[in-house]
DNA sequence: AAAGAAGTTGAGCTTTTACTCACATTCGGT
DNA sequence: ACCGAATGTGAGTAAAAGCTCAACTTCTTT
């Protein structure tokens, strides 16, 4: 039975530091050599902390990803929790457009980070769960939707939940990493925007 | 640097078989095991040949997935072009609904292999061009979007292609993998073809 | 049926990776 | 200044993975 934990929580500021040492080394490697190829060997060796300390606070591999991912995701969320309470008064079209931007945002606060994280982390085992992020961002699309219309049965949201998430997410996802040109003014945020607000309109009579 | 081609090539019936079921060990493997659990050892045990015969074919792990992916995307595209054909002529909702059916049977020919052939596999070095398939499906978007409208301008384009390559596919995608009750009944062809219609109608006053 | 070509085998070598532990160093409190 | 707790070290072991090659079997051709 592998352990996930930390074995010991770091209590000093030096050892706050050398956990965080590692996890920015645990980036480092993984964007530059892809997760396969990640090991804590490499790891120990781009922070500069030998294996024993990095053995100290994360068993294994996994536990260091899971560890980063959560730190970005703390960042991601609050972006995102921040711009929800803003628009949670407006109209349907600010609502949208303020949504859209702050997605690109998001995926613009590490974005070969966040393309590893996503795209190469195997969704098996513990880490089935990383995405406790999109979770919570389902939520907050959720409870807007019911705003916007009280008397929405729940299995007409799921279908426009699922819908404009995926929309928005991969939109967003492929052009930052893959179409940077796209965003070059504010084009395919437009697009985004009239998009969704197209397809929520008609789906809900507004 | 590495080799990435097959070495030798199967002349006889014999070894021809020997590959197929190489091949088809690799994607038990890497369905089973994900990606980097994955190793030619496993694979050659799974197939029940010997490590040497492995290597007799394959370099390595990459050139193992490398030809794995060329065997399903050809099963896909082949699909694909089929029904592209089918459509060149028929109205723009025809066109778009039986895209979409087709996008659909094409996620379904080999869900799990599929998923984790575009989910885990390092889009790094000679795995770069891994998507073949894709580039081919935006060609044919184009073309079926410049018969709609002459004049489209290139960057015009560009921005429909992405936009619609990228909802089309992360729908199906996400919809045959994690979301399987949404495809009972055509609710979700209908949602996505719909959206779509809707999209191109406003960019192309239709 | 002879013989060379094609195909197969697996023991075993090398390299990489995971992980431990006995010891050394630093810190915080007294 | 001293001591115990916290932290850090890296050589070293074990397991896994990558890969080779010389010997063996089967096929194809004449």
């Amino acid at each position: 039975m592998k352990q996930i934990k930390p074995r010991k929580r770091p209590q000093q500021k030096r050892s706050r530091d050398t956990v965080d040492t590692i996890l920015n080394a645990t980036a480092e490697v993984l964007i530059r050599e892809g997760y396969d190829q990640t090991s804590t060997n490499k790891i120990a060796v781009e922070a500069g902390v030998s294996i024993g300390s990095l053995y100290h606070y994360f068993p294994n591999k996994e536990a260091l990803v899971l560890a980063l991912n959560r730190r970005l995701a703390e960042q991601e969320l609050d972006l995102i929790r921040q711009t929800f309470v803003e628009v949670s008064n407006a109209p349907l079209r600010d609502t949208i457009r303020k949504s859209v931007e702050v997605m690109v945002h998001m995926h613009r606060i590490e974005p070969e980070l966040h393309r590893v994280l996503v795209e190469q982390v195997p969704r098996m085992g513990p880490l089935r769960k990383i995405n406790e992020i999109d979770r919570q961002i389902i939520e907050m699309i959720r409870e807007q939707l019911l705003r916007l219309k009280r008397e929405l049965s729940p299995a007409e949201a799921e279908l426009m939940i699922f819908v404009v998430f995926n929309i928005v997410e991969t939109l967003t996802h492929q052009a930052v990493l893959y179409q940077p040109q796209l965003l070059q003014g504010e084009r395919l945020i437009d697009e985004i925007s009239s998009l969704v607000e197209l397809y929520l309109r008609k789906k809900m009579n507004l």
